[in-house]
DNA sequence: GGGTTCATCCCCAGAACTGGCGATGGTGGA
DNA sequence: TCCACCATCGCCAGTTCTGGGGATGAACCC
Protein backbone atom coordinates (compact mmCIF):
# COMPACT_ATOMS: atom_id res chain seq x y z
CA UNK A 1 0.00 0.00 0.00
CA UNK A 2 1.36 3.51 -0.63
CA UNK A 3 2.29 6.36 1.71
CA UNK A 4 -0.76 8.44 2.03
CA UNK A 5 0.46 12.16 2.73
CA UNK A 6 -1.47 15.15 3.34
CA UNK A 7 0.18 18.51 2.76
CA UNK A 8 -0.78 21.82 5.34
CA UNK A 9 0.64 24.92 3.59
CA UNK A 10 -0.67 28.48 2.76
CA UNK A 11 0.82 28.87 -0.71
CA UNK A 12 -0.90 27.58 -3.29
CA UNK A 13 2.21 27.03 -5.27
CA UNK A 14 4.15 25.25 -3.27
CA UNK A 15 0.75 23.49 -1.94
CA UNK A 16 0.37 22.03 -5.60
CA UNK A 17 3.64 21.47 -6.70
CA UNK A 18 4.43 19.36 -3.68
CA UNK A 19 0.78 17.42 -4.35
CA UNK A 20 2.36 17.01 -8.18
CA UNK A 21 5.25 15.70 -6.68
CA UNK A 22 3.85 13.03 -4.16
CA UNK A 23 0.83 11.93 -6.22
CA UNK A 24 3.53 11.48 -9.88
CA UNK A 25 6.04 9.05 -7.54
CA UNK A 26 4.67 5.21 -6.97
CA UNK A 27 4.43 4.37 -3.51
CA UNK A 28 3.02 7.55 -2.80
CA UNK A 29 0.04 9.38 -2.89
CA UNK A 30 -1.43 12.82 -1.54
CA UNK A 31 -4.62 12.13 0.14
CA UNK A 32 -5.32 15.82 0.93
CA UNK A 33 -4.36 19.51 0.99
CA UNK A 34 -5.14 22.50 2.96
CA UNK A 35 -4.16 26.15 3.50
CA UNK A 36 -4.80 26.89 7.00
CA UNK A 37 -3.95 24.76 10.43
CA UNK A 38 -7.74 25.54 11.40
CA UNK A 39 -8.93 23.59 8.40
CA UNK A 40 -6.05 21.07 8.83
CA UNK A 41 -7.20 20.06 12.58
CA UNK A 42 -10.80 19.56 10.99
CA UNK A 43 -9.81 17.63 8.34
CA UNK A 44 -7.02 15.61 9.00
CA UNK A 45 -8.71 13.47 11.91
CA UNK A 46 -11.20 12.09 8.79
CA UNK A 47 -8.94 11.79 6.23
CA UNK A 48 -6.11 9.95 8.47
CA UNK A 49 -2.72 10.53 6.60
CA UNK A 50 0.06 8.73 7.50
CA UNK A 51 2.14 11.64 6.80
CA UNK A 52 1.57 14.80 6.92
CA UNK A 53 3.84 17.81 6.08
CA UNK A 54 3.74 21.12 7.82
CA UNK A 55 4.34 24.18 7.25
CA UNK A 56 5.37 26.07 9.73
CA UNK A 57 4.50 29.73 9.08
CA UNK A 58 0.42 29.24 8.30
CA UNK A 59 -1.47 32.46 8.47
CA UNK A 60 -3.98 32.56 12.10
CA UNK A 61 -2.82 29.41 13.72
CA UNK A 62 0.97 28.49 13.21
CA UNK A 63 2.42 24.93 12.23
CA UNK A 64 3.82 24.29 15.82
CA UNK A 65 0.75 25.06 17.16
CA UNK A 66 -1.49 22.87 14.82
CA UNK A 67 1.26 19.88 15.36
CA UNK A 68 0.52 20.30 18.83
CA UNK A 69 -3.50 19.84 18.52
CA UNK A 70 -3.40 17.40 16.06
CA UNK A 71 -1.08 15.21 17.68
CA UNK A 72 -2.98 13.95 20.61
CA UNK A 73 -5.67 13.08 18.32
CA UNK A 74 -3.73 11.27 15.76
CA UNK A 75 -0.64 9.77 17.33
CA UNK A 76 -0.10 7.54 14.21
CA UNK A 77 0.16 10.46 11.39
CA UNK A 78 4.02 11.34 11.56
CA UNK A 79 4.30 14.60 10.89
CA UNK A 80 7.61 16.60 9.31
CA UNK A 81 8.01 20.04 9.44
CA UNK A 82 8.41 21.72 5.99
CA UNK A 83 9.85 25.55 6.46
CA UNK A 84 12.29 27.53 5.75
CA UNK A 85 13.47 28.14 9.36
CA UNK A 86 16.53 26.85 10.88
CA UNK A 87 16.97 28.68 13.84
CA UNK A 88 16.99 26.44 17.25
CA UNK A 89 14.12 27.60 19.00
CA UNK A 90 11.66 27.08 15.93
CA UNK A 91 13.48 23.56 16.19
CA UNK A 92 13.14 22.51 19.50
CA UNK A 93 9.42 23.74 19.26
CA UNK A 94 8.13 21.62 16.82
CA UNK A 95 9.58 18.38 17.77
CA UNK A 96 8.60 18.98 21.46
CA UNK A 97 4.80 20.14 19.79
CA UNK A 98 5.02 16.28 18.28
CA UNK A 99 6.67 16.61 15.11
CA UNK A 100 8.67 13.83 13.77
CA UNK A 101 11.01 15.45 10.56
CA UNK A 102 12.11 18.55 9.81
CA UNK A 103 13.15 19.60 6.69
CA UNK A 104 13.90 22.66 4.36
CA UNK A 105 12.09 24.00 2.09
CA UNK A 106 14.90 23.77 -0.57
CA UNK A 107 15.69 19.95 0.06
CA UNK A 108 15.49 18.40 -3.27
CA UNK A 109 12.06 16.16 -4.26
CA UNK A 110 14.00 12.84 -4.23
CA UNK A 111 15.40 13.54 -0.64
CA UNK A 112 11.76 14.69 0.00
CA UNK A 113 10.61 11.63 -0.66
CA UNK A 114 12.97 9.80 1.00
CA UNK A 115 12.06 11.53 4.03
CA UNK A 116 8.62 10.70 4.14
CA UNK A 117 8.72 6.97 3.98
CA UNK A 118 11.47 7.30 6.35
CA UNK A 119 9.17 8.96 8.77
CA UNK A 120 6.69 6.41 8.25
CA UNK A 121 9.20 3.78 8.21
CA UNK A 122 9.98 4.63 12.04
CA UNK A 123 12.54 7.13 11.38
CA UNK A 124 12.87 10.84 12.17
CA UNK A 125 14.27 12.31 8.43
CA UNK A 126 15.90 16.04 8.60
CA UNK A 127 18.03 18.62 7.01
CA UNK A 128 21.75 17.92 7.66
CA UNK A 129 22.24 21.27 9.82
CA UNK A 130 19.10 20.67 11.42
CA UNK A 131 20.64 17.54 12.41
CA UNK A 132 23.71 19.18 14.05
CA UNK A 133 22.16 21.67 15.69
CA UNK A 134 19.81 19.15 17.33
CA UNK A 135 22.72 17.19 18.44
CA UNK A 136 24.70 20.26 19.37
CA UNK A 137 21.93 20.48 21.88
CA UNK A 138 23.51 17.51 23.99
CA UNK A 139 26.91 19.09 24.51
CA UNK A 140 27.29 21.03 26.68
CA UNK A 141 29.62 24.40 26.61
CA UNK A 142 33.31 23.26 27.34
CA UNK A 143 33.41 25.53 30.11
CA UNK A 144 30.54 23.82 31.94
CA UNK A 145 31.99 20.43 31.04
CA UNK A 146 35.24 21.60 32.57
CA UNK A 147 33.63 22.58 35.68
CA UNK A 148 31.58 19.03 35.75
CA UNK A 149 34.93 17.59 35.56
CA UNK A 150 36.06 18.88 38.91
CA UNK A 151 32.98 17.60 41.26
CA UNK A 152 34.29 14.28 42.62
CA UNK A 153 32.38 11.21 42.40
CA UNK A 154 29.98 11.42 45.71
CA UNK A 155 29.48 15.51 44.58
CA UNK A 156 28.33 14.72 41.08
CA UNK A 157 26.07 11.91 42.65
CA UNK A 158 24.57 14.28 45.20
CA UNK A 159 23.92 16.98 42.12
CA UNK A 160 21.53 14.09 40.64
CA UNK A 161 19.68 13.72 42.94
CA UNK A 162 18.98 17.57 43.68
CA UNK A 163 18.58 17.89 40.09
CA UNK A 164 15.37 15.29 40.69
CA UNK A 165 14.41 17.80 43.15
CA UNK A 166 15.11 15.82 46.32
CA UNK A 167 15.66 17.52 50.03
CA UNK A 168 18.45 17.44 51.70
CA UNK A 169 17.02 15.02 53.97
CA UNK A 170 16.04 12.91 51.61
CA UNK A 171 19.47 12.72 49.71
CA UNK A 172 20.53 12.03 52.83
CA UNK A 173 18.61 8.88 53.55
CA UNK A 174 19.21 7.79 50.12
CA UNK A 175 22.92 8.38 50.36
CA UNK A 176 23.41 6.76 53.95
CA UNK A 177 24.82 9.67 54.99
CA UNK A 178 24.16 12.81 57.46
CA UNK A 179 22.39 15.85 56.24
CA UNK A 180 25.28 17.53 57.52
CA UNK A 181 27.44 15.64 54.82
CA UNK A 182 24.85 16.68 51.97
CA UNK A 183 25.06 20.00 53.14
CA UNK A 184 28.98 20.40 52.76
CA UNK A 185 28.69 18.18 49.23
CA UNK A 186 26.73 21.01 48.30
CA UNK A 187 28.29 23.97 49.61
CA UNK A 188 31.53 22.26 47.85
CA UNK A 189 29.47 22.01 44.03
CA UNK A 190 28.48 25.39 44.46
CA UNK A 191 32.00 26.93 44.89
CA UNK A 192 32.49 24.51 42.10
CA UNK A 193 30.35 25.45 39.37
CA UNK A 194 30.11 29.48 40.67
CA UNK A 195 26.51 29.13 41.47
CA UNK A 196 24.31 30.38 44.49
CA UNK A 197 21.17 28.10 44.50
CA UNK A 198 19.95 24.43 43.40
CA UNK A 199 18.48 25.30 40.72
CA UNK A 200 21.45 27.32 38.87
CA UNK A 201 23.25 24.07 39.30
CA UNK A 202 20.69 21.96 38.41
CA UNK A 203 20.02 24.27 35.21
CA UNK A 204 23.85 24.36 34.03
CA UNK A 205 24.00 20.68 34.58
CA UNK A 206 21.71 19.39 33.03
CA UNK A 207 23.08 22.04 29.86
CA UNK A 208 20.11 23.83 30.28
CA UNK A 209 18.89 26.98 28.60
CA UNK A 210 19.10 25.29 25.53
CA UNK A 211 15.51 26.02 23.98
CA UNK A 212 15.58 29.79 25.48
CA UNK A 213 18.96 30.85 26.14
CA UNK A 214 18.19 34.52 26.79
CA UNK A 215 20.05 35.57 30.24
CA UNK A 216 20.96 34.07 33.51
CA UNK A 217 21.15 35.36 37.03
CA UNK A 218 24.58 36.85 37.79
CA UNK A 219 25.61 36.97 34.59
CA UNK B 1 41.15 16.48 -1.52
CA UNK B 2 39.82 13.33 -0.11
CA UNK B 3 38.53 13.01 3.85
CA UNK B 4 40.97 11.29 5.85
CA UNK B 5 39.37 8.88 7.97
CA UNK B 6 40.36 7.25 11.23
CA UNK B 7 39.00 3.81 13.03
CA UNK B 8 38.97 2.95 16.52
CA UNK B 9 37.74 -0.62 16.68
CA UNK B 10 39.04 -3.33 18.60
CA UNK B 11 37.92 -6.36 16.30
CA UNK B 12 40.71 -7.00 13.52
CA UNK B 13 38.27 -8.45 11.15
CA UNK B 14 35.93 -5.07 11.41
CA UNK B 15 38.71 -2.65 11.65
CA UNK B 16 40.29 -4.21 8.74
CA UNK B 17 37.09 -4.45 6.38
CA UNK B 18 36.28 -0.59 7.28
CA UNK B 19 39.80 0.29 6.28
CA UNK B 20 39.45 -1.80 3.42
CA UNK B 21 36.17 0.39 2.36
CA UNK B 22 37.50 3.17 2.62
CA UNK B 23 39.89 3.18 0.69
CA UNK B 24 38.43 1.41 -2.04
CA UNK B 25 36.20 4.40 -2.11
CA UNK B 26 37.40 7.25 -4.16
CA UNK B 27 36.70 10.61 -1.94
CA UNK B 28 37.63 8.84 1.73
CA UNK B 29 41.04 7.44 2.88
CA UNK B 30 41.77 5.75 5.91
CA UNK B 31 44.92 7.72 7.31
CA UNK B 32 45.43 5.68 10.92
CA UNK B 33 43.42 2.20 12.60
CA UNK B 34 43.49 1.88 16.49
CA UNK B 35 42.69 -1.02 18.46
CA UNK B 36 41.82 0.74 21.43
CA UNK B 37 41.37 3.85 22.93
CA UNK B 38 44.61 4.31 24.82
CA UNK B 39 46.12 4.17 21.38
CA UNK B 40 44.09 6.54 19.76
CA UNK B 41 44.01 9.19 22.51
CA UNK B 42 47.97 8.87 21.75
CA UNK B 43 47.94 9.14 17.79
CA UNK B 44 44.76 10.90 16.76
CA UNK B 45 46.18 14.13 17.62
CA UNK B 46 49.40 13.29 15.51
CA UNK B 47 46.99 11.97 12.48
CA UNK B 48 44.75 14.60 12.54
CA UNK B 49 41.81 13.30 10.71
CA UNK B 50 38.91 14.84 9.39
CA UNK B 51 36.62 11.78 10.82
CA UNK B 52 36.99 9.43 13.40
CA UNK B 53 34.73 5.86 13.41
CA UNK B 54 34.87 5.13 16.87
CA UNK B 55 33.51 1.88 18.53
CA UNK B 56 31.98 2.23 21.63
CA UNK B 57 32.46 -1.28 23.47
CA UNK B 58 36.52 -0.88 23.48
CA UNK B 59 38.74 -2.72 25.75
CA UNK B 60 40.02 -0.92 28.76
CA UNK B 61 39.00 3.02 28.41
CA UNK B 62 35.70 2.98 26.32
CA UNK B 63 34.89 5.04 23.10
CA UNK B 64 32.53 7.42 25.02
CA UNK B 65 35.22 8.18 27.20
CA UNK B 66 37.93 8.22 24.53
CA UNK B 67 35.72 10.60 22.56
CA UNK B 68 34.81 12.92 25.54
CA UNK B 69 39.05 13.57 25.76
CA UNK B 70 39.62 13.27 22.37
CA UNK B 71 36.84 16.12 21.65
CA UNK B 72 38.86 19.09 23.27
CA UNK B 73 41.99 18.03 21.45
CA UNK B 74 40.94 17.62 18.27
CA UNK B 75 37.45 20.13 18.30
CA UNK B 76 37.77 19.57 14.30
CA UNK B 77 37.64 15.94 13.82
CA UNK B 78 34.39 14.80 13.56
CA UNK B 79 33.43 11.52 15.19
CA UNK B 80 30.56 9.35 14.44
CA UNK B 81 30.25 6.20 16.92
CA UNK B 82 30.00 2.55 15.24
CA UNK B 83 28.10 0.43 17.55
CA UNK B 84 25.50 -2.19 18.29
CA UNK B 85 23.93 -0.57 20.96
CA UNK B 86 20.53 1.75 20.40
CA UNK B 87 19.90 2.33 23.89
CA UNK B 88 18.81 6.00 24.86
CA UNK B 89 21.60 6.00 27.65
CA UNK B 90 24.63 4.93 25.20
CA UNK B 91 23.00 7.46 22.61
CA UNK B 92 22.62 10.51 24.55
CA UNK B 93 26.11 9.84 26.49
CA UNK B 94 28.50 9.53 23.54
CA UNK B 95 26.54 12.68 22.01
CA UNK B 96 27.02 14.71 24.95
CA UNK B 97 30.69 13.60 25.46
CA UNK B 98 31.16 14.92 21.70
CA UNK B 99 30.11 12.50 19.16
CA UNK B 100 28.39 14.45 15.80
CA UNK B 101 27.10 10.90 14.49
CA UNK B 102 25.93 7.80 15.49
CA UNK B 103 25.47 4.66 12.94
CA UNK B 104 24.38 0.94 13.74
CA UNK B 105 27.31 -1.45 12.42
CA UNK B 106 25.01 -2.85 10.91
CA UNK B 107 24.67 0.19 8.58
CA UNK B 108 25.22 -0.94 4.80
CA UNK B 109 28.72 0.43 3.50
CA UNK B 110 26.86 2.90 0.92
CA UNK B 111 25.15 4.42 3.82
CA UNK B 112 28.41 4.68 6.08
CA UNK B 113 30.27 5.86 3.32
CA UNK B 114 27.31 9.21 2.54
CA UNK B 115 27.55 9.45 6.77
CA UNK B 116 31.41 10.22 6.84
CA UNK B 117 31.25 12.82 4.18
CA UNK B 118 27.52 13.87 5.87
CA UNK B 119 29.41 14.51 9.11
CA UNK B 120 32.56 15.91 6.97
CA UNK B 121 29.96 18.67 5.43
CA UNK B 122 28.29 19.71 8.33
CA UNK B 123 25.43 17.19 9.24
CA UNK B 124 25.13 14.70 12.66
CA UNK B 125 24.29 11.20 10.45
CA UNK B 126 22.28 8.80 12.12
CA UNK B 127 20.30 5.29 11.84
CA UNK B 128 16.92 6.32 11.21
CA UNK B 129 16.01 4.77 14.83
CA UNK B 130 18.88 6.30 16.69
CA UNK B 131 17.30 9.66 15.16
CA UNK B 132 14.09 8.93 15.90
CA UNK B 133 14.64 8.42 19.60
CA UNK B 134 16.43 11.82 19.71
CA UNK B 135 13.59 13.50 18.50
CA UNK B 136 11.67 11.00 21.23
CA UNK B 137 13.33 13.11 23.96
CA UNK B 138 12.03 16.54 23.38
CA UNK B 139 8.76 15.60 23.30
CA UNK B 140 7.11 15.10 26.79
CA UNK B 141 5.06 12.97 27.89
CA UNK B 142 1.25 13.92 27.67
CA UNK B 143 0.47 13.94 31.10
CA UNK B 144 3.37 16.82 31.83
CA UNK B 145 1.87 18.62 28.52
CA UNK B 146 -1.57 18.43 30.09
CA UNK B 147 -0.23 20.17 33.56
CA UNK B 148 2.04 22.71 31.22
CA UNK B 149 -1.02 24.08 29.15
CA UNK B 150 -3.30 24.83 31.97
CA UNK B 151 -0.31 27.01 33.53
CA UNK B 152 -1.76 31.16 32.47
CA UNK B 153 0.67 32.70 30.59
CA UNK B 154 2.13 34.74 33.40
CA UNK B 155 3.19 31.53 34.82
CA UNK B 156 4.52 30.12 32.35
CA UNK B 157 6.80 33.58 32.38
CA UNK B 158 7.22 32.40 36.00
CA UNK B 159 8.10 29.29 35.31
CA UNK B 160 10.74 30.50 33.04
CA UNK B 161 12.54 32.35 34.86
CA UNK B 162 12.29 29.88 37.93
CA UNK B 163 13.77 27.80 35.67
CA UNK B 164 17.13 29.80 35.41
CA UNK B 165 17.71 30.05 39.31
CA UNK B 166 16.36 33.83 40.22
CA UNK B 167 15.02 34.72 43.30
CA UNK B 168 11.32 35.61 43.64
CA UNK B 169 12.71 39.02 44.33
CA UNK B 170 14.69 38.68 41.20
CA UNK B 171 11.73 37.45 39.54
CA UNK B 172 9.43 39.98 40.43
CA UNK B 173 11.93 43.15 39.53
CA UNK B 174 12.20 41.90 35.91
CA UNK B 175 8.41 41.18 35.86
CA UNK B 176 7.61 44.78 37.48
CA UNK B 177 5.12 43.20 40.07
CA UNK B 178 5.51 42.90 43.54
CA UNK B 179 7.30 39.99 45.72
CA UNK B 180 3.68 38.95 46.68
CA UNK B 181 2.54 38.31 43.31
CA UNK B 182 5.46 36.19 42.14
CA UNK B 183 5.33 33.97 45.27
CA UNK B 184 0.91 33.61 44.17
CA UNK B 185 1.92 32.72 40.91
CA UNK B 186 4.44 30.18 41.99
CA UNK B 187 2.03 28.60 44.65
CA UNK B 188 -0.03 28.46 41.61
CA UNK B 189 2.16 26.65 39.75
CA UNK B 190 3.13 24.00 42.01
CA UNK B 191 -0.39 23.21 42.61
CA UNK B 192 -0.88 22.84 38.62
CA UNK B 193 2.07 20.93 38.45
CA UNK B 194 1.87 18.93 41.56
CA UNK B 195 5.13 19.93 42.94
CA UNK B 196 6.62 21.27 46.03
CA UNK B 197 9.61 22.48 45.27
CA UNK B 198 11.16 25.19 42.55
CA UNK B 199 13.93 22.34 41.68
CA UNK B 200 10.93 19.64 41.04
CA UNK B 201 9.04 22.36 38.71
CA UNK B 202 12.51 22.90 36.70
CA UNK B 203 12.65 19.54 36.43
CA UNK B 204 9.04 18.77 34.84
CA UNK B 205 9.30 22.04 32.85
CA UNK B 206 12.57 21.09 30.95
CA UNK B 207 11.14 17.73 30.24
CA UNK B 208 14.14 16.49 32.17
CA UNK B 209 15.08 13.00 33.97
CA UNK B 210 15.71 12.58 29.89
CA UNK B 211 19.17 10.70 29.92
CA UNK B 212 19.07 9.46 33.56
CA UNK B 213 14.93 8.17 34.27
CA UNK B 214 15.65 6.74 37.74
CA UNK B 215 13.30 7.95 40.10
CA UNK B 216 11.46 11.28 41.31
CA UNK B 217 10.91 12.42 44.70
CA UNK B 218 6.87 11.69 45.46
CA UNK B 219 6.10 9.27 42.88
C1' DG C 1 -26.25 39.05 37.40
C1' DG C 2 -23.37 35.18 38.79
C1' DG C 3 -19.58 32.34 37.92
C1' DT C 4 -14.80 31.70 36.43
C1' DT C 5 -10.22 32.76 35.55
C1' DC C 6 -6.54 35.82 35.81
C1' DA C 7 -3.30 39.08 37.74
C1' DT C 8 -2.23 41.79 41.32
C1' DC C 9 -1.27 42.66 46.33
C1' DC C 10 -0.86 41.62 51.67
C1' DC C 11 0.43 38.98 56.38
C1' DC C 12 2.36 35.21 58.86
C1' DA C 13 4.63 30.91 60.57
C1' DG C 14 7.38 27.14 59.77
C1' DA C 15 10.41 24.61 56.86
C1' DA C 16 14.33 24.49 53.87
C1' DC C 17 18.31 26.33 52.15
C1' DT C 18 22.81 29.13 52.17
C1' DG C 19 27.25 30.23 53.89
C1' DG C 20 30.26 31.09 57.45
C1' DC C 21 33.02 28.65 61.10
C1' DG C 22 34.85 24.43 62.55
C1' DA C 23 36.43 18.98 62.99
C1' DT C 24 38.19 13.90 61.93
C1' DG C 25 40.20 10.14 59.24
C1' DG C 26 41.72 8.13 54.89
C1' DT C 27 44.17 8.11 50.50
C1' DG C 28 47.63 9.23 47.42
C1' DG C 29 51.13 11.98 45.52
C1' DA C 30 55.66 15.04 45.96
C1' DT D 1 56.57 13.35 55.94
C1' DC D 2 53.73 16.85 54.43
C1' DC D 3 50.17 18.48 51.57
C1' DA D 4 45.98 18.12 48.96
C1' DC D 5 41.84 16.21 48.30
C1' DC D 6 38.02 13.60 49.61
C1' DA D 7 34.25 12.08 52.55
C1' DT D 8 32.28 12.36 56.67
C1' DC D 9 30.19 14.99 60.66
C1' DG D 10 28.88 19.31 63.62
C1' DC D 11 26.96 24.31 64.97
C1' DC D 12 24.89 28.69 64.01
C1' DA D 13 22.95 32.88 61.85
C1' DG D 14 20.71 34.66 58.26
C1' DT D 15 18.12 34.26 54.02
C1' DT D 16 14.84 32.23 51.05
C1' DC D 17 11.16 29.39 50.13
C1' DT D 18 6.69 27.02 51.09
C1' DG D 19 1.96 26.98 52.18
C1' DG D 20 -1.81 28.64 54.79
C1' DG D 21 -5.04 32.53 55.20
C1' DG D 22 -6.88 36.53 53.06
C1' DA D 23 -8.06 40.73 49.42
C1' DT D 24 -9.18 43.61 44.95
C1' DG D 25 -10.34 44.67 40.13
C1' DA D 26 -10.76 43.26 35.31
C1' DA D 27 -12.23 40.31 31.71
C1' DC D 28 -15.00 36.80 30.00
C1' DC D 29 -18.99 33.71 29.25
C1' DC D 30 -23.71 32.04 30.09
Amino acid sequence: MSIAVSIVEDDPQVRSSLAKLIDSSPGYRCVSKHASAEEALAELPKVKPDVALMDINLPGLNGVECVRRLKPQRPKTQIIMLTVYQNTEHIFNALAAGATGYMLKQTPPAELLAAIKEVHGGGSPMSSHIARKIVQSFQKPAAVMAEAQSLSPREAEVLNLLAKGFLYKEIADQMKVSYATVHTHIRHIYEKLHVRSRTEAVAKHLGQNRAFPELSPAD
